[in-house]
DNA sequence: ATAGCTGCAAATGCTTTGCAAGGCC
DNA sequence: GGCCTTGCAAAGCATTTGCAGCTAT
């Protein structure tokens, strides 16, 4: 049995426990670089791995990724939420076609004079979302 | 019976027959102002006006006036759409714990810089979505 | 008359939940 | 051992669709 250092102390620093559902997909997620993924796909590539992890398990990680600030919940189109490995601010390209994310560096897009949040409110994130079409 | 010109023509300048149903969503939707709404929103207000329209009816509209550039289709929440009678252009604000959308003009936002589109895609749209807590 | 609409109910697609069995510490 | 996790299947929502009957022109 191998053992991925980096994937495993992950999660130890979260306080999740590193089961051997968490941690193949806290591998396929996190050791390939910057990854936009659905449930569905992300179900599909383990299970391609020969690891058995049921869709619903697939599910309550990524939120639980997401709570913890492992992942970030992006929402591009009503009924289908992604992921995204890279949580630090940055915007994306959506291809409507291909329902495919891409990343925009932070410092190909200018987002400025954002207004005052109302009162009472804070500002959470601010994300922005270039449509594409063919 | 009462006949609204403005909702009438503007279901006739589109293409769109103007049913007692369509017209009843049409005056709901542009006779006061900008709104965002959902469809069961949509459909309980039409329900409440006496007029009875199905809610499939009141899904199906909006998306005909969605395809004929009457409504903006806004997507914040994995799992319910918004409609926004303000086709122009402008971002919004959204108050994740009312699930409310308020619209921020678009003088008072500066999105710049927007990359060049990939090979072979053009820019449909760019959609800023300000996200608020309390 | 007829092409377009509507309503209903069933189906769909994604996501969540309840609960018993299993696994990490 | 005890508590956290998982899997399964069922339930839940928002939305879409098929089709028979209705309606605007």
């Amino acid at each position: 049995m191998r053992h991925h250092p980096a994937a495993m102390d992950r999660l130890r620093t979260v306080g999740l426990r590193p089961t051997r559902q968490r941690l193949a997909l806290a591998r396929l997620l996190f050791d390939q670089g910057d990854r936009h993924i659905t449930a569905e796909m992300l179900h599909s590539e383990v299970m391609a791995t020969g690891v058995r992890v049921s869709l619903a398990t697939v599910y309550n990680t990524l939120h639980q990724f997401t709570e913890v600030g492992l992942l970030r919940e992006i929402v591009v189109e009503a009924g289908r939420s992604y992921f995204d490995t890279n949580t630090s601010a940055h915007h994306h390209f959506f291809h409507e076609s291909k329902g495919t994310l891409t990343d925009i560096p932070a410092d190909q897009i200018t987002v400025a004079a954002v207004p005052q949040a109302p009162e009472g409110t804070r500002v959470k994130s601010v994300d922005v979302i270039v449509r594409l079409e063919d």
